[in-house]
DNA sequence: TCCAGTTAATTAACATGTTCACTATCAGGA
DNA sequence: TCCTGATAGTGAACATGTTAATTAACTGGA
């Protein structure tokens, strides 16, 4: 049986001090530097998150682009929906699956995330250089390695 | 004038490295603890985090709830409407200032944390063994003083 | 005192988050 | 072949995110 004292088994911890309240704050105050830019081309950060992730990927289905843009397949429906009707995305029924829907951006989408892509870039170059390139990429690398302790600790 | 080689100022930085995506993806990953929970007592996520942050301050107006909470005041609105339609909370206009809103827990709030907190702190305490208490000490300590950073690069 | 400018809060409208329910499809065995 | 179970995607319902517009109340001067 554990000794060590406790000293206070039922206390909350302070909201300066969580992990999920501090991780939350930062993506805020970071997100208020792009949200001007996404809204000034009438997008929203989800969509424009979609269609990032099929910039890199080529081709996806629904769900490598739900789990890559870290959102959930009832809210990825809808915004495939808006994409595809502004035409900046093409989808496809998989012919080897059909329960899959295949997704891949389409010229006008390429077209448009290279107009926005200056814009993006200069505000990370902002951020970049409040918090100072060092201190940015140990924070990136931080976070990637809990994530990746996280996802061990899954598999078990 | 820098001349440092830039590869490609007008490429976007890829989504596994890039901050706004990681601080999103972690966040979802621990959250993924804590809403079973949050959702077996009723509670979303926002709602509980309007709780705690009233707990910690025993009284406060909208506005510094919804700046500590991280939730824009229209969100706000409709949450202290259901907190208050549940009892868990009490608002009262400020006498020297009848714009502001105090709002307070109520005893019913205040037994509802109390009733959570040892799930919510087991839960805390599993996301400690798996990060590491050292490495999410330092993970929150970097989170801070970004948050910082940029706070201080707002006045000016 | 009066008024223009500011702030706190609410409402509206649309997009997304979240859980549940449901359909369609696939995979693996009896 | 049939059946059970698992997976991909969608629709529904309610809560929240986000911006704009609005109302009420305060503030500081002319």
């Amino acid at each position: 049986m554990p000794k060590k004292p406790i000293r206070d088994g039922f206390h909350l911890s302070n909201t300066r001090r969580n992990l999920p309240m501090n991780l939350l704050r930062l993506r805020e105050r970071i997100m208020n530097e792009f949200r001007p830019m996404l809204h000034a081309h009438d997008v929203t950060e989800q969509q424009w998150r979609v269609l990032r992730v099929l910039q890199e990927a080529e081709e996806l289905d629904a769900r490598d682009v739900a789990e890559r843009a870290c959102i959930l397949a009832p809210s990825l429906s809808r915004i495939l929906k808006t994409l595809n009707a502004r035409g900046l995305i093409e989808t496809a029924r998989d012919s080897s699956d059909g329960r899959r829907t295949m997704i891949r951006l389409s010229t006008a989408g390429n077209a448009f995330i290279e107009r926005l892509t200056p814009e993006s870039a200069a505000s990370y170059a902002r951020l970049e250089k409040i918090i100072g390139a060092g201190r940015m990429a140990e924070l990136i690398d931080a976070l990637a390695e809990t994530l990746d302790l996280l996802d061990e600790a899954e598999e078990s």
